[in-house]
DNA sequence: ACCGAGTTTTGAACAGGTTCAAACCTTTGG
DNA sequence: CCAAAGGTTTGAACCTGTTCAAAACTCGGT
């Protein structure tokens, strides 16, 4: 699902004007979001346009953040689609990386105003939204089976017990990215993009010279690292 | 000043009297949130405690989190101290870089606690707290000094222009142990001492593989990225 | 002692996120 | 069709960060 982090799935059942309702909320908040930016829309301000009352809005979303969560469920799913399509395409491991990354950026490009304040919510470690806590188990292991897709699809050749670990690694990685993306305030975030077009080339050729055995004891190093700090 | 950031130095003249105000202030915030949380300790509660208004609180701070922003400064004053006596010590690389980092830890466990619960504040991108944030350039160069005192201080050979961008290389890899640190919650943070433990002798080890032809062109290529995200 | 120019202090008022008890509506079992 | 149970809706009230105009204080110069 490449994202910051999403929700469980929603448990709760729900009639259809109930749902129509809170989509209702979200398509409102988005619209006044983008258009006035994300502190200057008041919870007054989407009640009222969305046609409900303030204690409603509340009813289906616990907060003003929450809001911003739904409208990252949606990203989630885009990204997932578009990536799906570029691993199709693409059989180099560079391309198949950078085109994943890319395509994370390219889909969440829209939403970067507001990545920071949801990205503040999610920064909290007790946080369910927080990408290592229990809640985002699903999220994190739906991501790194992408990246496992990636290596799987690849025919790219490298140190075996690194190549078990590579998507874990390359999950952080991505994790690492978003966290530039969010702080990036260039034009169109084209520092990230600069970032990703010139990283995944360096980590290709990195990853090819684990096999050399002058690398290779400090790449069992890294992974007896990795191994010691798992919970 | 290795922190997670820091105010530029107070340019105004202040009288004692009010010196000591602002003291009285920080040190009754401090004190309320450690016992109760940053969240849950309100401003009216810090000034009430201090015996001043709260106009006379936002006075000397303009905002809440600016409160905690002296903090921080004050601990910087002691991770400084300690880490100096260190670099007086050792001499080694990684001894040096291993000792500022363990120092850190050192200094920061105490308020280990309730650092989650205004790292996220720190992380919202916009905030004066952000480790990225102009007011936090001062604390940065300060912090990123102190990292080439580690590099000057040791004989280490490496790759020429790696060196030059190392105190700063080092400074991230600190803010990495910094970002796993808030979000280590095993006995006493010693995942994040194992972290450091394990992963200086890395760095010391790969950073002296720079030198080697076949690495070179990959140090070269990692300096040019780096240069090229610079603002 | 008095004046004026800062500096410090005050608390009422404001803004906007959030809560909650009560009212309203829909569904289900009999 | 009725009533109970549960789901949905309401908006006034609450809470807390922040602002601001006015008052109080300090101190060098006369």
């Amino acid at each position: 699902m490449i994202t910051l982090t999403t929700v469980p799935p929603e448990p709760v059942t729900r009639s259809p004007k109930a749902e129509q309702t809170r989509q209702n909320i979200v398509d409102t908040a988005m619209r006044l979001f983008r258009a006035g930016g994300y502190d200057r829309t008041t919870m007054r301000a989407i009640a009222d346009e969305a046609g409900v009352s303030i204690g409603n809005a509340y009813y289906y979303f616990s907060s003003k953040e929450h809001l911003i969560q739904a409208f990252y469920d949606r990203m989630a799913r885009d990204v997932a689609t578009e990536a799906e399509s570029v691993l199709d395409r693409e059989t180099e491991f560079a391309e198949r990386l950078s085109g994943v990354l890319q395509t994370w950026v390219t889909v969440a490009e829209p939403y970067h105003e507001f990545a920071g304040k949801f990205f503040k919510n999610a920064a909290e470690p007790q946080s369910p939204l927080s990408p290592f806590s229990p809640e985002s188990q699903q999220a994190r292991d739906d991501a790194i089976q992408m990246f496992r897709k990636v290596m799987d699809g690849s025919s790219i050749k490298l140190n075996p017990g690194l190549r078990a670990a590579m998507p874990e690694l390359l999950w952080l990685l991505h994790m690492g990215v978003v966290l530039f993306w969010v702080y990036d305030d260039s034009e169109d975030q084209r520092r990230t993009r600069t970032l990703i077009d010139k990283a995944v080339p360096l980590v290709d050729r990195t990853a090819r010279l684990t096999r050399l055995p002058l690398v290779r004891g400090l790449v069992d190093d890294m992974l007896d690292l990795i191994n010691s700090l798992k919970r």
